[in-house]
RNA sequence: GGCUACGUAGCUCAGUCGGUUAGAGCACAGCAUUCAUAAUGCUGGGGUCGGUGGUUCAAGUCCACCCGUAGCUACCA
């Protein structure tokens, strides 16, 4: 076989945030890959770097009241701790923030300028004159011109769902300073990306990417790309463009450049490797991106681009994933399913969810669900129950009666065929398809251990007669444990590390599983994997439970407030024209509200203590100016009020008579 | 709103080019077994393939519409 030259990367982290479940994916699927490959015998380079740029690192530092150099260096250090914890093994963990590619960034920027490809156009942007700074449309806040709910991002509502500029924003306020923002004219530079869409549009389509996410990205080449604004005003948190004073990088322009420069620095300290080998045009070698289905813009148009522009190789191949849920539903700091890496490894084995993780993922774009149940199903029942039991069972047999030696015959039918399954496994490695990994290799353990029943080496060995053929079933029964396990050592590298010392072997390697081990000295078994107690699991959560900021609120809701304060509230009498039952909810009535000029649907927690006819009519008092929530059954656009401890105790407002709809209780 | 993807057993998922009675693992039930970390083996129950309509000799598979879930909607991290 011809050995590949591969350089692989995952996206890089951000700085301003610890290691979590969604990253955690992506770097067990990477590391799997990278894994497998070199078990092939292949080279492969497996690089990666902390995206260190950007206003949230700015900003975070100065929260925290420390440089934005300290912060980042800070997190790196956890990064690169939890991903050496998990197993994956990155032969550079840098940062953007370096030397390496502060150069590099320069480099490219300069032979984009030299291909006028770059432009200088002047833009009106919403600007913070307090924090003197220009805001990004997350950095600000407003009422939604839509729908009026108020505390909406610049750039679509959360309530209904309106896409706009964050100059439509009604009463608009920087979330930094709680400033009134003012437009103001700067200058960018932009990248003339619009050049390149036919250059992208082939390229999309020549087997770098997966078809979904072709089809995906030719949505937006059929409308043609807009020119990419690749340049930040100060503050800004990265590196000055050569030739100006006051004008930064935009962060996403010199991210993805950091995976050639940590991959330089790999170089620097690796002599035999010469960075153009792999980066030149036309190199041989393979370049590899993972990254989740969220930033394909970035490195399938963008990043090829400003490559081809700037003399440089394209990637290989792009291999994007979806997003991690857990339980069918985003990960969730509240519920406890936003999972840190140290949280994690804090209460079970790293190897448990790369397993699980590989059980699950198809080198597609789906987003992949944890359920937390199946996970210690499956986890205890094929690694524990199918895999590890092969050795188990055998061991004892081996290690009693025949001193630890095995048989000096390996020709078992059913050795052979596992080893003949080795082909299709690879082909399910290189195609990403984990999951498929996964079932073709349980299958094989299934028939290990059916092979073991069927000849039940224990009944054969109460007679005496028969004691070379108990030493034959569980020599073919540990020569199978060794071909499952090299086959699973790229998901399970510790497994196949203390197999290496049960079996007393040389690492194992994809070529040589068809050696079997003869006439061999094993050593005494220990277990090798212990089951997951779901407690474990349970105790996780727990503590990866967070409090909602509203704590914050909650203690001060004893406090005493101001006239203003109340002001803020807009309670107004509503008659209720209609009331009715929500199919599914437990404890949910949907009514709707006349407010005198409009109407308002709201959900009510009430439906233990009303039914729905009898408040149809009725008055009460609403919150009209609470944010619109969107529920599971709809979107509620306000509250009405109701006392009381619940179950049958609630008690709903209602003015006296004379009141009408619409007035404003104050 | 528009676009994209997904929806198959209680759970997690296979299901090729439309082709016989829709499969696997887990979970569950019964039996066997007791070498093994209570692990293993055999047998079994369990499905309107999200819904409706259509194309076809034939639809889980193709088409249309609908419902549900998620994502994207780019000068935004």
């Amino acid at each position: 076989m011809e050995k590949r030259r591969l350089l692989v990367t995952s996206a890089l982290p951000n700085a301003n945030g610890p290691i979590h479940l969604g990253h955690l994916m992506e770097h067990i699927q990477t590391d799997i890959w990278v894994r497998f490959q070199r078990e092939q015998g292949h080279e492969c380079i497996y690089v990666c770097a902390d995206d260190a740029h950007g206003t949230a690192t700015m900003l975070q530092a100065q929260e925290l009241n420390i440089t934005p150099e300290e912060l980042i260096a800070q997190m790196q250090e956890e990064h690169q701790r939890d991903f050496s914890d998990f197993k994956i093994s990155h032969d550079k963990y840098h940062t953007t923030h370096s030397e390496e590619n502060k150069t590099l960034a320069t480099l490219i920027y300069n032979r984009l300028l030299a291909a006028e490809q770059i432009q200088v156009k002047s833009i009106n942007q919403l600007y913070d004159p307090e924090k003197k700074m220009f805001l990004a449309d997350r950095f600000i806040v407003g009422i939604c011109p839509r729908c009026k709910a108020s505390n909406q991002y610049g750039d679509n509502c959360e309530a209904c769902g309106a896409t706009y500029d964050a100059t439509d924003l009604i009463d608009p306020q920087s979330k930094i300073s709680g400033a009134k923002p003012v437009l103001k004219e700067s200058a960018h530079f932009f990248f003339t990306l619009s050049n390149f869409t036919q250059y992208l549009k082939t390229w999309t389509r020549s087997g770098t990417l997966q078809e979904q996410v072709a089809n995906k990205l030719s949505e937006w080449l059929d409308a043609g790309l807009q020119d990419w604004d690749i340049s930040r005003d100060p503050p800004y948190f990265g590196f000055e463009i050569p030739g100006t004073t006051g004008k930064y990088f935009y962060v996403w322009l010199d991210a993805p450049v950091g995976y050639m420069a940590s991959f330089q620095n790999y170089c620097a300290t690796n002599q035999q490797i010469d960075f153009d080998d792999f980066w030149r045009e036309g190199s041989d070698c393979e370049v590899h991106h993972f990254i989740g289905k969220d930033i394909v813009n970035f490195h399938a148009l963008f990043w090829p681009a400003i490559l081809h522009v700037s003399g440089f190789r394209t990637p290989t191949r792009i291999h994007a994933h979806g997003f991690v849920k857990v339980g069918g539903l985003k990960m969730s700091k509240s519920r406890g399913t936003f999972i840190m890496a140290r949280n994690y490894l804090e209460h079970l084995d790293p190897e448990y969810l790369r397993y699980y993780f590989a059980a699950k993922m198809n080198g597609g774009v789906d987003d992949i669900d944890i359920n937390l149940d199946d996970f210690v199903q499956r986890v205890n029942a094929d690694l524990v129950g199918k895999v590890v039991n092969i050795a188990s069972r055998c061991a004892g047999f081996i290690n009693k009666q025949f001193d630890g030696r095995l048989s000096s015959q390996a020709d078992n039918p059913l050795l052979t065929e596992c080893i003949n399954a080795g082909d299709g496994i690879a082909e399910h490695y290189e195609n990403c398809d984990f999951n498929k990994v996964v079932r073709d290799i349980m299958a094989l353990a299934d028939k290990a251990n059916q092979f073991i029943d069927e000849h039940k080496p224990w009944v054969m060995s109460k007679d005496s007669a028969r004691k070379n053929e108990v030493q034959q079933v569980c020599s073919d029964g540990l020569n199978l444990f060794r071909v499952i396990v090299t086959y699973l050592k790229p998901i399970l590298p510790s497994l196949a590390e203390k197999s290496e010392i049960f079996l007393s072997i040389a690492p194992l390697s994809w070529a040589d599983r068809s050696n079997s081990l003869t006439e061999h000295q094993i050593n005494k078994f220990q277990p090798l994997m212990t089951r997951i107690e779901s407690e474990k699991v349970d105790a996780m959560i727990e503590d990866s439970i967070e409090e909602p900021e509203e704590t914050d609120t909650e203690q001060h809701a004893s406090e005493m407030i101001d006239i203003e304060d109340f002001a803020k509230i807009d309670l107004r009498v509503v008659r209720i024209v209609a009331a009715e039952q929500v199919e599914g909810a437990d404890k949910l009535l949907r009514l709707t509200l006349d407010l005198g000029d409009e109407t308002r649907s709201v959900f009510a927690g009430i439906k233990s203590a009303y039914q729905p006819e009898d408040l149809v009519g009725r008055l009460s008092v609403m919150v009209a100016n609470l944010k619109p929530r969107k529920m599971r059954f709809g979107v509620s656009e306000g509250m009405v009020l109701a006392a009381g401890p619940g179950g049958k105790d609630i008690f709903l407002l209602e003015p006296h008579a004379g009141a009408s709809p619409g007035m404003k209780v104050s």
